[in-house]
DNA sequence: AAGCATGATGAATGGTGCTCATGTTGAGAG
DNA sequence: CTCTCAACATGAGCACCATTCATCATGCTT
């Protein structure tokens, strides 16, 4: 009668605040969607929640099956992990390399959980593979690369982990801080900071300034996080970086951030081995990871 | 990838011991069951259980899927049941008659048990109907009848509650007292005192006597188990019930039990009018009435 | 009023979970 | 040792139903 699947619909549901949205996150049409809920609430013979509203608003019912869910759902993801590691005496490996310069502050949450639930898997993050992560990853050298740029390859999936927004981080006393946002041609007179990586690779430069042919007076590169935001800081340029990377120079009033444009998104992904994805402790590291994230990430609020 | 289905498939296994009664449980083939844990064992790359062994044990990963089974099916159970609580302003009514003569004790702690759950359900078990009860749960006066002998009716369904053994009741002192059971010929210089129903709807008749073309010296009849204790106690006659209405005469040494032959068995069932089939407080009421007599009576050895 | 997004609906389909029929295994009896 | 019986395994076929596809209805935005 109820069924997991269900379970799992309704808590998509909420996440997602609309069919279509949810459909996506179950890996479903959103008709199929609208077939199952309705079938369940014939059923049950009671509606579960409110159609018309947007986010969509459980009833009663609805969100007493919503806390049976959460309730429920760890539970046999708990069970499943503690199958597969009595199942698994095959020793896995989980070897990663970061392309994205400042993912420690949730990757590092993630990793200590992930090891709790698999103590056997021997996780690691060898350094020598900032090079060429992607190359690594297909020699078997690595096993997963957060990254945001994803470049096919073959025996290679990228898994999305989650959005975030590039921001253009500006001294407190610049002239554009009184802004709530930036367009490009506001930028062709500062000196922007960058990693050292191709342009091509930026989303400042692919999704704000080339559309827009516009090129900043000089651009200069910084290897670390903390380093250009010192630049930042005393005047001496601006720069593009992730909401979450920002965040905490945001919140100490260090820099001010402003939108590129209408906003500029990206999301990050999980470069993983073919072969690796569909294991129970990869897929709970993903899931791990988009949740560790979420919550490190959620109280990051743009500008 | 893990199902409810799997979960309700193992309890019954562990319940039943075998694959072929845990299939009738569950209202499937035995084939059904073998294919869908084989392929659930293949998906958890585990074995769950041992086949050779009778009955069958289960290795770490089934008893961790049984400790899951049990942590999660009853919050099911509550969420469903607070779902159509919350959908069903519907009054239902569950109106019984009891055609066995000792099913007190266990029939009240589960009507108790059942209110919690459904307080505005009206039960009641109105006296007036116990001449035949079968005809009026045909006419909509009773929902629901606890029986020994289905008959079978239009519109009603048997539902078995649980199985017993029929055991002689002689007196301590009783020449028969000595052995472990009795054979029909013990019977024919007794008297056997018994309710005051037609011969052909007692198991000791039907099952044990007339098989053998034996008939008791005498036959009496008495309403009440209490008076039948007292008769068999002071020597003057032997009677034929459940087990489990024997248990305290027993446990209080005032009687001795008796085994019929190689034993007598019989299965208690509830007959229930199809319309309220489905329903489910009554499906609740019929597992509650499973449970519950499965615990109380479950201190109840045989002799 | 047009355009867009969301949800509903009905028909068609494909997957899969079940049954049926049969094969295999193991234990107990003669 | 073999016969028998019960329990479980296996493969083929089938039926159901969850899902998809195509389309329609509705409401919000511009």
């Amino acid at each position: 009668m109820l069924e997991l699947r269900h379970l799992r619909t309704l808590l998509a549901l909420r996440d997602a605040g609309s069919l279509v949205e949810a459909a996506e996150r179950v890996h479903l049409t959103q008709s199929a969607l609208s077939h199952q809920l309705k079938d369940l609430e014939e059923r049950l013979g009671a509606p579960l929640f409110i159609r018309k509203t947007r986010p969509v608003e459980f009833t009663r019912a609805g969100q007493r099956l919503l806390s049976l869910a959460e309730q429920v759902l760890p539970q046999f993801r708990m069970a499943e992990r503690d199958i597969a590691r009595m199942a698994g005496s095959e020793q896995g490996r989980l070897h990663m390399a970061i392309e994205c310069h400042s993912c420690f502050q949730w990757l590092m949450p993630t990793v200590d959980r992930f090891r709790d639930h698999w103590p056997e898997i021997e996780v690691d993050i060898p350094s020598g593979h900032s090079f060429a992560p992607l190359q690594a990853l297909g020699r078997e050298q690595l096993d997963l690369v957060i990254t945001a740029n994803p470049v096919e390859m073959s025996g290679i999936q990228y898994i999305p982990l989650f959005r975030y927004e590039v921001m253009l981080a500006v001294a407190r006393q610049h002239a554009l801080a009184i802004k709530g946002h930036v367009e490009p041609q506001d930028l062709c007179d500062e000196t922007l900071i960058i990693y050292p990586v191709e342009h091509d690779r930026l989303d400042v430069f692919t999704q704000f300034l080339e559309p827009a042919n516009v090129s900043p007076r000089e651009i200069r590169s910084a290897e670390m996080t903390v380093m250009m935001m010192q630049l930042v800081a005393s005047g001496r340029g601006v720069t593009a970086l992730p909401n979450w990377a920002l965040a905490e120079y945001l919140s100490r009033d260090y820099v001010r951030g402003l939108s590129l444009g209408d906003g500029v998104w990206a999301t990050l992904y999980a470069a993983v081995r073919e072969d690796l994805l569909g294991t129970p402790w990869m897929d709970d590291f993903l899931r791990t990871a988009r949740e560790t994230s979420f919550e490190v990430l959620s109280g990051v609020k743009p500008a």
